[in-house]
DNA sequence: GAAGTAAGCGGACCGTCGGTCCGTATGGTG
DNA sequence: CACCATACGGACCGACGGTCCGCTTACTTC
């Protein structure tokens, strides 16, 4: 099946260029006040060659994101337990949500700039998709009474990027990783 | 104590005049699509009137959202029980979560775009804030093992405007209704 | 009712930003 | 080497939030 045209070899530079740039510029103002132009400048490149390679700024954003999650997801479907499959619904769910923390408090700026540029429409998100997938599918073993969908939601709220800082601000990660469990055993009933 | 100088006649008339112009708006294009310009030239008034009278969009929009919410506000300090102060915590969040969502089903755009403006800063909206501390208050009581600012966000999340609307799009009010009590129920414990 | 003044008005103006367009350059290929 | 799809870059655009300032107007005082 389709090799579909290799990508130019300055194509490929370039578009490692754009990423490096941007997520140097995320780290070093955060999350916000990193236009699309500045990125351009910063890698070096026009801003016409940005928008060719990732269609908008939330294209950006996921490209980025994508980045940092992809171990996330290769253990999720093919790692070993408790995050990939082999144990109870309830142990995964947790071991998920732990991970996803991790995830979230190292690169919270990062995940700030992705939520506001897919504010609109964020429930169509390719990675948000994917994670409320994962948590729906769990919670409908675990919890069939639920509406796993719905509450997939208010699961995945927790790791709002303003959230998340706001939390680390007052009580770091461990407090953050704490309630989440809280939460969390809070919708799959006691601790067996 | 201070009657600090009446309000001139006109400025309150343009004030009147710009809250119904962006409530109108609103209604006819969603939520989105109505920049501060338009709203004032729908007001007949000038851009800097809106911008004097309001400081911002958050602002406007807030103004706009404290005008729904009053009666809510009311009946929860003053108001008969469950909603006012003469029941136990448990019966008086859930009746106040209930009331929280006729106000998004019946307001959805107007929360939509309020949400949008204070996006940036969202903890220190006042009207946000009042919502917070009360449901934090009665939890506390209720559930003094839990996390209750933090639980507090994540009940809060639930009336997220793109959740509400989405959730309304496939299901309808009723589903939104439902799936609250049962995450609320799965924070309070078994309905005794 | 005239005069004085603080409050209010409006809309031109500004900087920023996401996104588009198109003439030009260049890497791959036969 | 010649050809062409692919990619490049940056000028350009429209929209928007917000500011500024010269002019107007509603209230007050006599």
């Amino acid at each position: 099946m389709g090799a579909q045209r290799q990508e130019r070899a300055d194509a490929a530079r370039n578009r490692r260029a754009v990423l490096q740039a941007a997520e140097t510029l995320l780290a070093e103002n955060g999350f916000d006040h990193v236009s699309l132009d500045k990125v351009a400048a910063a890698a070096d490149v026009g801003k016409g060659t940005v928008f060719r390679r990732f269609g908008n700024r939330a294209g950006l954003m996921r490209a980025l994101l994508e980045e940092r999650a992809v171990m996330l997801s290769e253990g999720i479907v093919s790692g070993p337990p408790p995050l990939g499959p082999g144990v109870p619904p309830r142990e995964r769910l947790l071991a998920f949500l732990d991970a996803l923390a991790d995830l979230a408090t190292r690169n919270v700026a990062l995940l700030a700039a992705h939520d506001r540029a897919c504010a609109e429409d964020k429930f169509s998100d390719p990675i948000y998709l994917r994670w409320h997938r994962h948590i729906t599918t769990l919670l409908a073993e675990a919890r069939p009474d639920l509406d796993a969908e719905f509450v997939g939601h208010t699961l995945l709220s927790m790791f709002d990027a303003d959230l998340v800082r706001h939390v680390m601000n007052d009580g770091g990660v461990a407090r953050l990783t704490g309630s989440l469990r809280d939460v969390a055993s809070a919708f799959l009933g006691a601790p067996r």
